[in-house]
DNA sequence: TTATTGATTGACT
DNA sequence: GTCAATCAATAAA
C-alpha cells in the first residue's frame, strides 16, 4: 500500500503539482468498493491573475468557495447544468489555485465504472474528459471541500515513472472564449497516452 | 430584472 | 462537422 500523497505535496508551485500529478493514482472508496485510477492529463489555473479560472479577479462565491482552500482539498464543480468536474486545490489558503483532473487510465474497478458510465464503448472512454472521470468515479457535490487524505478520496505517488520528456503542453481545453490566458500553456498530458481526452 | 455563458458530453448530419 | 441538454453564476439592462 502506497501512501497518501502528503500535504506538503499540494503547496509546491501549481504548474510543479500539474506535472507531478501525472502518473499518480487517483483512489475512490464508497463503502466497500474500491477505485482506482491513474491521471494521464490535467490543467492549471492560476486564481485571481487567470482569466479562465473561476476566481478571476478574485470572483468568490459559494461554488468556488473551496478553491480558496488550502492545498490539498477537493474542489467539485457542477458545470453546463449537468456536469461535474474535479479539481485539486493547490498554494495555501485564500489562494484560489487549483489543478483539474481531465483524463484517467481506469485500473481498479473498472466493472463499476461501466456499470456508471454505461455510454463509454472502450475503457478508454471511461474518464477521457474531466465530467466523464467524476462520473466513472462517482465524485459529485459530497466532496466538494473534502481533504484529499480522507477516506473516500486520496492521491497516492506515480505506480511508474513518467520521463519529463513524455509530459506534453498545451493551451487548456475549453476556454477560448476567457481572454488573454486562453492561450497559456497550462494543459499538461502523458503524450502518446491513449487515454487522454484528446 | 432579464440575458448570456460556460474548465462538457453525447447524439446526430 | 453541428447542436441540444440544463442550470447557476455573472453580466447587462
Amino acid at each position: 500500500m502506497t501512501a497518501k500523497l502528503p500535504r506538503s505535496f499540494y503547496l509546491q508551485d501549481t504548474v510543479t503539482v500539474a506535472r507531478s500529478l501525472l502518473g499518480c493514482v487517483l483512489w475512490r472508496r464508497i463503502g466497500r468498493e474500491l477505485l482506482a485510477a491513474r491521471l494521464v492529463e490535467v490543467e492549471a489555473y492560476l486564481g485571481a491573475n487567470d482569466s479562465a479560472s473561476h476566481a478571476r479577479r478574485g470572483l468568490r462565491s459559494a461554488r468556488n468557495e473551496s478553491m480558496y482552500l488550502e492545498g490539498g482539498h477537493a474542489y467539485v464543480y457542477f458545470t453546463y447544468g449537468m456536469h461535474w468536474c474535479l479539481n485539486v486545490v493547490t498554494a495555501e489558503g485564500d489562494i484560489a489555485e487549483a489543478v483539474l483532473l481531465r483524463a484517467a487510465e481506469p485500473l481498479r474497478g473498472i466493472e463499476t465504472m461501466r456499470e456508471r458510465r454505461s455510454k463509454a464503448k472502450r475503457d478508454r472512454d471511461l474518464m477521457n474528459g474531466p465530467a466523464k472521470l467524476c462520473s466513472a468515479m462517482a465524485v459529485g457535490k459530497s466532496l466538494d471541500g473534502e481533504p484529499l487524505d480522507g477516506n473516500a478520496l486520496w492521491l497516492t505517488a506515480r505506480d511508474q515513472a513518467v520521463n519529463e520528456d513524455d509530459i506534453a503542453v498545451s493551451h487548456r481545453i475549453g476556454v477560448e472564449n476567457s481572454g488573454e490566458s486562453a492561450h497559456w500553456p497550462l494543459r499538461f498530458f502523458i503524450r502518446g497516452n491513449p487515454y487522454v481526452s484528446r
